[in-house]
DNA sequence: CGTCTCCTTGAATTAGATCAATATGTGTGG
DNA sequence: CCACACATATTGATCTAATTCAAGGAGACG
């Protein structure tokens, strides 16, 4: 079911800015300039647990960010399988493109809210507004750091050496915390790290057996010997 | 070793425009403004196979352009394997970094011609000339898309299929050109796309004897049946 | 003509996938 | 509150694609 309901919510520019771990523009360099007109271009949007945002192929007129939940981007393959590129939280923003259409499609991982942009509004203030135009690049850039992160963890890493670096990548996301909640399921693991479920199951319980981790529950991770996960990874 | 012989090249407006495919900036807006700025900043380099431009963490203060020859960026891990991040062919920029040091290293494939600039001098150009700038974001994204598309390979597809989608992807980058001859050895494919030496041999020579390509020699692909290699990738 | 590097091929091994079953929740309606 | 259905997660038993280990070829170059 594909539930997206347009709700009000205050985003203005003091909403904004409160939003934590801010990765991106719009938070305090355009906060006069900009970012009144491009707030007010669109209400924010909520959607249900695995609900498309939009479709592989789809006009690619909307930027998004996250304002709560988290938000996946993946491909499919003729066969079914999936892959997915990147998880987005609070403050991230995501759907930005350089051709017309989206390349990758997007999903609701958890319940979320999100507010669109016009794209065209962005590379405006881009065009006029050179500390916004830097912030831009900035941010492309931010992103490709992490794909070419992304793809080294794909090529040459083990089962545990990749859920490894994704625990530890989670826990720098939420402050460096010890304790992750995690927000996708396993299936979204695997298929993030290029492995199955099972591969994912199996690597995590022997983490927990061999002391580097602890698991409450299966959606609440401890890392209770950080070192010993970074190890893992060199 | 690292033979790297400071020479003098014709690399004037004329002598860049004339790089085909070239995929970035520097090509036709720029050519009055900030091109003779910046090609005069620094002269060409030259590189021999296999010699390094630079290392992970050096400071980033120069991005380069290749003129002929092909170099690779890539990173290494604790146990010696390797993980190529990207080829660059002529024409191609490499080395532009968000922070102050470089990510991954890079070296020559083959040797190789590349043109060295100042970050400072593209930064500032970026900051006082709009369309520069947005050559410069547009350059970034379709890096990003690169990167992505690179991470999908590496996920979710077998020996063939990632063998085949390189081949592809490398016809295209020469034109469309049904023969290929290929700057790299096996082990850098292999490093590429996250396979050993011998899994890119054996996966190359199946292909041949399903008559799908021809090897005249190992160096030398011939794509007799294209649509059977686009059909491995659905 | 030998040496060195790169490539191919073969046999054995293994990490991870697949197939299949059980467990652990989690929400629903009685 | 319990019983049931349904999702998600774990665990076990095979299987297989790709790696690893180990020889051979095939060019390139002095």
């Amino acid at each position: 079911m594909s539930m997206q309901i347009a709700i009000t919510v205050d985003h203005g520019p003091a909403a904004l800015a409160s939003f934590p771990g801010m990765p991106w523009m719009l938070a305090s360099s355009t906060a006069g300039l900009g970012e009144a007109a491009l707030a007010q271009s669109k209400p924010a949007l909520r959607f249900t647990q695995d609900s498309p945002i939009y479709d592989e192929g789809d006009k690619a007129k909307l930027v998004y960010k996250v304002v709560s939940g988290v938000v996946r981007t993946c491909k499919f393959l003729s066969d079914g399988r999936r892959q997915i590129d990147a998880f987005y939280g609070a403050g991230e923003m995501f759907g930005l493109e350089i051709g017309s259409a989206h390349r990758l499609c997007a999903e609701a991982v958890s319940d979320c809210i999100v507010i669109p942009y016009h794209r065209h509004g962005l590379e405006q203030l881009a065009a006029t507004d050179g500390q916004f135009a830097r912030q831009f690049v900035s941010y492309a850039m931010r992103c490709l750091a992490r794909a070419q992160d992304h793809s080294l963890l794909l090529g040459r890493r083990s089962a545990v050496q990749k859920v490894a670096a994704f625990l530890l990548d989670l826990s720098e996301r939420s402050a460096g915390d010890d304790v992750i909640d995690l927000p996708m399921a396993r299936h979204d693991i695997g298929d993030y790290l290029g492995l199955t479920i099972e591969t994912v199951s199996r690597t995590m319980t022997q983490l927990e057996r061999d002391g580097v981790i602890a698991m409450p529950t299966a959606r609440r991770i401890r890392l209770s010997n950080r070192l010993a996960l970074e190890d893992l990874n060199a």
